[in-house]
DNA sequence: TACTACAAACCGTCCAGCCGGTATACCTCC
DNA sequence: GGAGGTATACCGGCTGGACGGTTTGTAGTA
């Protein structure tokens, strides 16, 4: 059947969801097969049916991430006027740090995937240093648009992890500021 | 035993640094008493011995990760004459960012500990309040000075992870700059 | 003798992955 | 058109191995 996949969340798109889930909740740790399957609602073997091996499904989560991320940064970008200083570098900040509300539990999850498997950073690591050579390449101060980036990473980071100890209002003024930075690196 | 201690490397110290070893070379899945102990030189037995559950060598690897951090940033604030603008958030950028080689397989240590008990955070959330706070009852450019501790804490986590693609040249560059926006934010 | 600092065998649990099934849809040759 | 074949999507019990923790033993000290 065809049309059961547009009107339904795939299987598949479900068994990831409820993995971010299971780990944003209670650590990598707890990321076991079975508990998963529970949460998305399906039997073990249905879960290996579309991901054949836990490697495979943290796999999947951090391209999830990545995917995701670039999709909400190019949202962001399409927000910003063409003519805009820095428009890219904005957008990262925009759209890394945005209100996504899936975002806490993916980064969350890229973390897991990572501990179980160190190797599947190297997806990040292939899209910072994809960032970084951009923004070396572009007319910008490298160190401030490079500090831009690793703030942004900074915040992210904490916030996955769910240890940032700011109030809406001083993240506001720290997005504020490093969209500030942000402009002055691109003169 | 009084004198040993000093004498030789104390089998709890060695303990705690095969498990830095494990993790920064393995991942945080790999960190299993077994391994940790076969690395160690010593026998299972022996590192319950020290250690009496798993949680609690991963606390001790979150508390060492505190205490030597704390270290590292009082060294550096040594080195820094008492007039300095902004000698505490500078000697951050340069105790944290330091050249201590154990310090990145201590970092990872403690994302391998994050990972496996969740709460061992805690320290690490209060630790980063408390700084938050200092930074707010100073006479710092708030969001400045928080923009700065979070691209600290963002490189050295890229660092940790080993995800970080800045060359030797790059990286000075953004510490000289962190220096330079830690200044003004004092003024 | 009592205590420290281990060693080594052992145990129970948990978990990833396997496997034999099942139901439904689609194909296709008679 | 219906019988047989095949592919998709999924179920759930099972197993073997890994891993955390216990227990028992023991060599060296005080």
């Amino acid at each position: 059947m065809v049309v059961e996949q547009t009107a339904v969340i795939s299987a598949r798109e479900r068994v990831l969801e409820a993995a971010e889930r299971v780990v944003s909740e209670g650590g990598a740790a707890r990321l076991t097969l079975d508990s998963v399957a529970a949460v998305a609602g399906v039997s073990k073997g249905g879960l290996l049916y579309h991901f054949p091996s836990k490697e495979s499904l943290l796999g999947a989560l951090a391209q999830r991430y990545v995917v995701s991320m670039k999709h909400c940064i190019d949202a962001a970008k399409g927000t910003l006027s063409a003519s805009t200083h820095g428009r890219d570098l904005k957008a990262c900040i925009l759209g890394v740090l945005g209100a996504d509300p899936r975002s806490k539990a993916m980064g969350a999850a890229l973390l897991a995937a990572a501990a179980n498997d160190l190797t599947l950073l190297e997806v990040i690591r292939q899209r910072i240093a994809d960032h970084m050579e951009e923004i070396a390449a572009s007319k910008a101060d490298f160190a401030r648009a490079a500090i831009v980036m690793l703030a942004v990473d900074g915040l992210k980071f904490r916030e996955s992890l769910r240890i940032s100890s700011f109030s809406d209002e001083q993240r506001e003024q720290v997005v504020d500021e490093l969209l500030k930075i942000a402009e002055e690196a691109y003169r």
